[in-house]
DNA sequence: TGAAATTAGTTACATTTGTAACTATACTGG
DNA sequence: CCAGTATAGTTACAAATGTAACTAATTTCA
């Protein structure tokens, strides 16, 4: 309580608004090192991601890894197949349910961003100390699991 | 280094990634508890937020404070405007600068408002222990420089 | 002065995104 | 077996957003 008995709220104390500043200027600053010479949107980046990973999900599989809404991975997967960087086929048992795996040409620009995104992730180890990242991953995985759990 | 010699980027362990998911959850989290009761959008909410606690700022200065571009504050101001929870003079001095206050409703809205950001907050308290939270926060205050030097 | 550059804010257009409705396939229980 | 329901993915439409061009007011400095 504070003055007229009304409570105060600080926007730049307020964590998810920090939250979000911060994870904003982050994505966008990590996005500038592969949209223009890649030509990826940030969805593009991510079901690129995960299928360098694991080879052969479905949309739907991606969708739950990446946390991104399936309309989202359906156009990101229609813009990755009209670059040729995703080539797709259905599964046999269940016509439905779509294969994705990298074409060549995704798994080349697959594997030039991924040293861009670890050397990307090791400057925030020039802000932060060791401990502090790993107070900071601790933090996300918490809150993760709680804001999952929301859904 | 890995097989083949290329290098691995586990997608659920970048933290650029990890921000980006746990945010995204918190804002529209957050957002729902505003959004339909009180019909904001979170540039809407944030204009709001900024000049209720200080009145008077300019589109540009509440730009600065929210981190904004200005045609988001100018798009979320003209539509607060037509709510009628904003009041916009100009600058007699400056006539290109406004000059915002929030209308009695407007407070209205805003005192209702910051208990529930407080309390939403608060919930944070029940995910992480205080040391943690203090910990979050200082690891984004320190991001926060850093981020806002990449401009 | 006064022409050029800067600043505050808006508008216009293209792109992205979210919600919901839709198609096609597969499953389920009587 | 087949009507009803669930699931995978797409499409359609409205709303939100980013970029750049714009207007109007102010500053700069030759």
């Amino acid at each position: 309580m504070s003055n007229k008995n009304h409570q105060v709220l600080k926007l730049r104390e307020f964590i998810p608004y920090q939250l979000s500043v911060v994870t904003n200027r982050i994505s966008t600053a990590f996005a500038r090192l592969y949209s223009t010479p890649f030509n990826l949107s940030i969805h593009e980046w991510r079901v690129l991601a995960v299928l360098g990973e694991k080879s052969g999900l479905s949309a739907e599989q991606v969708g739950v890894e990446t946390e991104m809404v399936k309309v989202s991975v359906s156009r990101a997967v229609a813009r990755l197949l009209q670059k040729k960087l995703l080539h797709r086929t259905f599964s046999a048992e269940d016509k439905r349910r779509s294969v994705l795996r990298l074409t060549a040409r995704g798994r080349a620009s697959y594997r030039r961003i991924v040293p861009l995104a670890l050397r990307f992730e090791k400057e925030l180890e020039c802000v932060l100390t060791r401990a502090e990242l790993k107070q900071l991953e601790h933090c996300l995985a918490k809150l993760h699991r709680y804001v999952r759990a929301l859904d």
